[in-house]
RNA sequence: GGGAGUUUAGCUCAGCUGGUUCAGAGCAUCUGCCUUACAAGCAGAGGGUCGGCGGUUCGAACCCGUCAACUCCCACCA
């Protein structure tokens, strides 16, 4: 039977056959039935993106989850799917159609605009599905779900109409961030800050009728001709008596008031502040309070306007130095200063925010942020890790502001808001609606009104917002049996990054929407970073390609990798050494493998429990079955707190450590003999069983594997096997009690260490056989593994004492004494300086607890568990002491 | 300016309600092994005043205060 196996376990000839296997079985789709769901909706990429290790990381987490839910009874239902990503998108593009096909984005119509964008999806929005495949990653491919898909975009239509009916939603002229590069307004959260070293530059502005100046400070001189007054404070003596003067703004000399406000502080610059309303939005709100006039000098491509009269048509920036010459030409610039400042710079194009007074629309946010902020601290919503971003999430959304949701873009969905010829608008689904609602509110006129749709679309999250509802049809079929069965989702994998983008509003929107939160946990990843603890970034060119690790380590490794460093809302650093270690996994486990398919069974069924010495026989395999089940449910505990780096490496070191360095070698036969036929059916079952535990984190070898270990009926695959189905054979295989054998068993492991320990300080030969006597109180335990200690520190023959052994080699493990005797003479320096060292520690050891149990305070206050627990080390440490002190004795 | 987090072995991190046979794991390091599953391996070993200082306590890596360093989030000072 034994087919072939490779000498090293092959990523690349089983990644792609076992995929495709699940999908044809179609082991990934989820229809609503009888079991309880567990759902999860993948946050959607970009649509024209890549994976980066980011995603690797949520993606993987994700896959984990629905792996295990999905083998553990629930109808498992992960929805993946791409976000249209608005403005990265629609940049993406025009600059593809510059490039590639010389046409600017403003020589199109609307509709070819559109099509190139759609076609430009169609080419690349499969990348990202490809990628998800290649990593293994269990999505129900049926539900594949875009941000654009039509009934999506219709589900966006109906909340913008709903919002707007319920007063939620409205347009006004508001200073909002503007990306003068997209040419779109942008919300705050889209707006990043980052530290610069700028410079003051201080100006003098001629006070109209005197020879006087007053000096302000400036970042921004070339926003000077948009000034409409100055300002200082009303305490400020310096200026008192220049009250009711005009002061002269240079470069266009236009005359302004001087105004007082307590917002300027005297101590800052010359205490003189410039209003720009137009360009700032302190000013802006200075200009509100002193109904100042607003001048607003840039285009939205962020050259200066007809409005600044100088410059116009030149770049803010080139305009900025131009007025820099042109105010040291006239004598006006007094000097200039390093300054470090912080400027805003658009998440998706990367340039200087402008801010700006525009006419967008708004959601009102309090009342939703309220709703969103009672489910989580209602604990509805749970967040992993808690205590780290509970604080920030309820600091936002105490502090949120309306949300700007319009955007100067034409890639999304289109804002549903009809104008007449007059500015007049109504807002519908619909141009047939907005037609009727125009008639009802304009008094009925028979006569069609010339209405024309809004060019603006809206913000991308004001459809993310809607995932966890919409790829359930659940806004545009309310109570359909999707949404039903499958809402809320059970647990939602983010970066912590797109809290306030999306999380929150996700919230929002359930609580609004279904009338309940979306999903029951959040689960927040870190931050991928470089081994220098660098983010990773395309323009440091620190993050991997995805599809070249996997090409390199296999999936699984790569699986391995990034979830073995990824505590729970911590940063991890990645660096590809871990793949390389589950790389190495992978073979130990595929080496373990090719091990036992090797064995042959010697045919006798020997499953006689009546037999004198059957514990002894099965005792490894009795070990084994108690600390497997031990360490199950350990990763159940560790799953439930979502502790996945640590569930993956506990089961690490069951596989690697009890599985293979010490079971298997316990049960190995010697070379050329068979196996015991029993001992053979535990060893797969207990392989099945491992590799079942391991398959949420590396799904191909283990489904490889669990197909090698047995011939599989047709549709017999791990991945669709639930808890309990494999490596049954074995149950209670012997009447011990678990924790006695989990006990024998460590005793065992660490008489192996200490007398092999003793052999290499001693320099016996590995080849050479001992004989072994041992000293002990726990005969029967010793009696029980017997064999298996022969075997492992290769004595060939053990008896017990009870009395030291002349001229043997003395080796003292907890309680109990060994001697070994060799056929070489014995040099006892090596032992009798462990054996002073040993004695040392306990000595120190005793004295300390000695110390705590003479200490009266200790006795009286402390609880009488811990009290006994000192009066048993002390004894143990008492024991042990002459134990060590009867062999030093003996030895000399 | 406000808030949060981090600081434990060379590196990355565990250490849950305070109790020295718990100062741990994995990598890395050192020593010995080409033992017929695995040298991407096996068997051993060494390595830390748990960021500094002070306090509470019979007892502190763990609680409190304070200082320092790093990270992140939020905020309209020109």
């Amino acid at each position: 039977m034994s087919t072939h196996l490779s000498k090293n376990f092959e990523p690349q000839s089983v990644e792609e056959k076992w995929y495709q296997h699940w999908l044809n079985k179609g082991y990934f789709n989820s229809t609503p039935d009888e079991r309880p769901a567990f759902t999860v909706v993948i946050p959607p990429p970009n649509v024209t993106g890549v994976l980066h290790m980011g995603h690797t990381l949520n993606e993987t987490v994700q896959d984990v989850l629905v792996r295990k839910a999905r083998m553990s009874g629930f109808n498992a239902c992960w929805v993946p799917g791409s976000d249209h990503a608005s403005i990265a998108t629609e940049a993406k593009v025009v600059q593809m159609l510059e490039k590639e096909k010389g046409i600017s984005k403003h020589q199109l119509s609307r509709e070819d605009f559109l099509k190139h964008a759609f076609e430009w999806k169609e080419k690349y929005g499969g990348i990202i599905y490809h990628q998800i495949k290649k990593l293994g990653c269990s999505v129900d491919w049926n539900r594949t779900t875009f941000t654009m898909d039509d009934h999506y975009y219709k589900a966006v239509i109906n909340v913008f109409v709903d919002l707007y009916d319920k007063g939620m939603i409205y347009r006004g002229a508001r200073m909002i961030n503007w990306d003068p590069s997209a040419k779109t307004a942008l919300s705050d959260e889209e707006v990043e800050y980052r530290d610069l070293q700028g410079k003051l530059y201080y100006v003098k502005y001629p006070v109209a009728g005197s020879d006087e100046f007053i000096t302000i400070a400036t970042q921004r001189p070339e926003t000077i001709m948009g000034d409409t007054a100055v300002c200082v404070n009303p305490k400020d003596e310096r200026y008192q008596h220049l009250a009711g003067k005009k002061i002269i703004v240079p470069l266009v000399n236009r005359e302004v008031p001087l105004i007082f406000d307590d917002y300027v502080d005297p101590a800052f610059g010359t205490g003189a502040l410039k209003v720009t309303p137009a360009h700032d939005i302190n000013d802006y709100n200075l200009g509100l309070k002193h109904n100042l006039p607003t001048i607003d000098t840039l285009n939205e491509d962020g050259t200066l306007s007809a409005a600044a009269e100088v410059f116009v048509g030149m770049d803010r920036f080139e305009a900025r130095k131009a007025a820099i010459r042109k105010l040291e030409d006239n004598g006006l610039l007094v000097k200039e200063e390093e300054y470090s400042t912080r400027l805003g710079f658009s998440q998706r194009t990367n340039a200087v925010v402008e801010p700006r007074i525009s006419t967008q629309w708004f959601v009102k946010m309090r009342e939703l942020a309220n709703k969103a902020l009672t489910a989580v601290t209602s604990g509805e919503v749970k967040i992993h890790p808690e205590e780290r971003f509970l604080a920030t999430y309820k600091y936002w959304l105490e502090n949120v502001k309306d949300w700007c949701i319009s955007r100067q873009l034409w890639w999304g969905q289109r804002i549903p808001a009809w104008y007449d010829a007059d500015g007049r608008f109504v807002v519908a689904g619909s141009k047939e609606e907005a037609i009727r609602k125009w008639s009802a509110t304009n008094g009925n006129t028979p006569t069609t009104p010339e209405l024309v749709q809004d060019e603006d679309v809206l913000d991308t999250w004001f459809s993310s917002w809607l995932w966890p509802i919409e790829v359930f049809n659940g806004i545009t079929q309310p109570n359909n049996p999707d949404i039903n069965y499958y809402y809320p989702t059970s647990v939602l994998v983010t970066g912590q990054d797109i809290i306030f983008f999306w999380v929150a509003r996700m919230i929002m929107a359930g609580e609004e929407y279904m009338n309940e939160k979306p999903f029951d946990h959040v689960y927040f990843t870190g931050m991928v970073r470089d081994k220098q603890g660098r983010k990773m970034s395309k323009s440091l060119g620190n993050s991997p390609d995805l599809l070249d690790l996997i090409d390199r380590f296999g999936a699984d490794a790569v699986r391995f990798g990034i979830l073995i460093a990824a505590p729970a809302g911590n940063d991890l650093l990645f660096d590809e050494s871990s793949c390389d270690q589950g790389r190495s996994f992978n073979n130990k486990i595929w080496n373990a493998l090719k091990l036992v398919k090797m064995w042959e069974a010697n045919g006798t069924l020997n499953y006689d429990r009546s037999k004198e010495d059957y514990e002894k026989a099965v005792f490894a395999a009795t070990w084994f079955e108690a600390r497997l089940n031990e360490v199950k449910q350990q990763v159940e505990a560790l799953y439930k707190e979502f502790r996945l780096s640590e569930a993956l490496k506990t089961i690490y070191s069951l596989i690697w450590d009890d599985f293979c360095s010490w079971y298997l070698e316990w049960v190995k036969p010697p070379f050329g003999e068979k196996i015991d036929n029993h001992l053979l059916v535990c060893t797969l079952d207990f392989f099945e069983e491992l590799m079942q535990l391991l398959h949420p984190f590396s799904p191909f070898i283990t489904e490889e594997i669990y197909h090698q270990l047995r011939n599989r009926e047709e549709g017999n695959d791990l991945t669709n096997k639930q808890v309990g189905e494999v490596g049954t054979a074995h149950m209670n295989i012997s009447s011990l009690q678990p924790a006695y054998a989990l006990e024998t068993g460590q005793l065992l492991k660490e008489t192996i260490t200490a007398i092999r320990d003793a052999r290499v300080k001693n320099n016996i030969k590995p080849k050479e056989k001992i004989r072994l006597y041992i000293q002990t109180n726990k005969q029967n335990e010793f009696t029980l593994a017997e064999a298996l200690l022969a075997k492992q520190v290769n004595a060939g023959d053990i008896s017990f004492t009870n009395e030291g052994v002349a001229n043997t080699i003395n080796v003292v493990c907890g309680k109990d004494r060994f001697y070994i005797e060799t056929e070489t003479a014995v040099d006892h320096t090596a032992q009798k300086e462990q054996l002073l060292k040993d004695l040392e520690y306990l000595k120190g050891f005793l004295i300390s607890v000695d110390k705590k149990l003479g200490n009266e305070r200790f006795v009286q206050n402390a609880k009488p568990e811990v009290v006994d627990i000192e009066k048993k080390k002390k004894a143990d440490a008492e024991e042990k002491i002459k134990a060590i002190e009867e062999n030093l004795a003996a030895l000399n």
